[in-house]
DNA sequence: TTTAATTAATTAATCGATTGATTAATTTTG
DNA sequence: CAAAATTAATCAATCGATTAATTAATTAAA
């Protein structure tokens, strides 16, 4: 009982993340979104409180996520600035392809310009990313193993811009890729090794001396 | 006469594509876009037919700068795979920022997984830019002067995936920044220079022989 | 174990507010 | 005067949210 709740919560929020994914916020209706989950429009209301309630469940749902991410590499200090850049590139582009609708539905309520309560919020959670990865390449270049006189900051830009270009106008690099990069069998087969090697190719002949 | 209703047209865009970018296509409702134009919410219909036909003139507005850029450099036969590279950037850098708004409108939109015929048109128009992005590349790979074993289609991803993580979520780029990426002043002082120069620094590591 | 009481889950109907759009009347312009 | 521009008022539709009533599930009492 407690776990079949947790169910249908859960799938309340899969189907709630494609369709702000699809249509945005504010182009998401709640009626789209319980009619698409096969449910009551008040059931939204009676577990969420309200549409805003439900977008914020969707986030809690996968903050997880970005901070197990952060906790895998994130203060190792076993591993080479080297080895840690390879380790963030590979779990970040696994999650981040694996959750492609959370991933778009971020992304286009951060590109908002008029600052908010969630404008905000997101800003903090992107950013706790943004200053791990920050750190492998400051950390590379302290110690020597990372060219000087590279622009650290553009490179975030860069690494984060790369990969949301593929995943947030898949009607864009669809094209340019010659495969669907929203679809589950084309993301492992071809897109996941492909973005891997690209990004870790890219960050070497930048950054190697 | 004339001019002055063109001005007055052009001044409702202007304020229409401020408004779209802060809020979205749907978050953005004609009576924010009118009353902060100072006009009557009923002109907008008046002159654009309807809510989506002010959008469509936005785009119709900016259509002609994008193909300036490729006429521009396109087919230039006189200019070597590196120049055509360096002209593109300037070029580009140079037209996005100052329409950053416009910009970040237009990736909002095409960012919605559901197709339309809005998200068809706006892919259309971006892929005109794509193309010749990686016309050159080709060519440069062709004639040898670039490197050959390089990925080509991901590097289109890098390239306008930077310039989008700066100017698409200025909340993130401009704390990793240090300063307003969206601030006229600042654009031009630090950002364009920087980001201009950046990018071809890392086209030139990455595809110099 | 059966039954009564209580809580949780779910529904259909409806609320007021806001949306984009339109109307008819008025003002401005040529 | 005639045409274009502009206004205030209002339209139906849709929005998110709430209500009150109903069903299902859980617990407590017998």
């Amino acid at each position: 009982m407690e776990k079949e709740k947790t169910d249908k919560k859960d799938h309340i929020l899969d189907v709630a993340e494609r369709i702000f994914a699809e249509f945005g916020y504010d182009g998401a209706s709640t009626r789209a979104i319980s009619g698409e989950a096969g449910v009551n429009m008040a059931m939204l209301n009676y577990y969420f409180g309200s549409k805003e309630g439900v977008f914020l469940a969707i986030f809690e749902r996968r903050i997880a996520m970005f901070q197990q991410v952060l906790a895998e590499i994130g203060n190792d200090t076993s591993f080479s600035p080297w080895e840690k850049l390879d380790k963030y590139i590979e779990s970040y582009v696994e999650k981040v392809v694996n959750n492609n609708c959370f991933h778009i539905m971020l992304h286009r309520e951060i590109s908002k310009t008029k600052k908010s309560e969630l404008t905000d919020k997101i800003t903090a959670i992107v950013m706790k990313n943004v200053t791990v990865f920050q750190g492998i390449i400051a950390d590379g270049v302290k110690s020597g193993e990372f060219k000087k006189d590279t622009d650290q900051e553009l490179l975030v830009a860069t690494i984060f811009g790369t990969k949301n270009y593929i995943i947030n106008t898949p009607h864009i690099s669809s094209v340019v890729l010659g495969y669907d990069v929203l679809d589950g069998e084309a993301q492992e087969d071809k897109l996941k090794p492909r973005l891997k090697k690209y990004l870790k190719t890219l960050l070497k002949a930048y950054l190697q001396n």
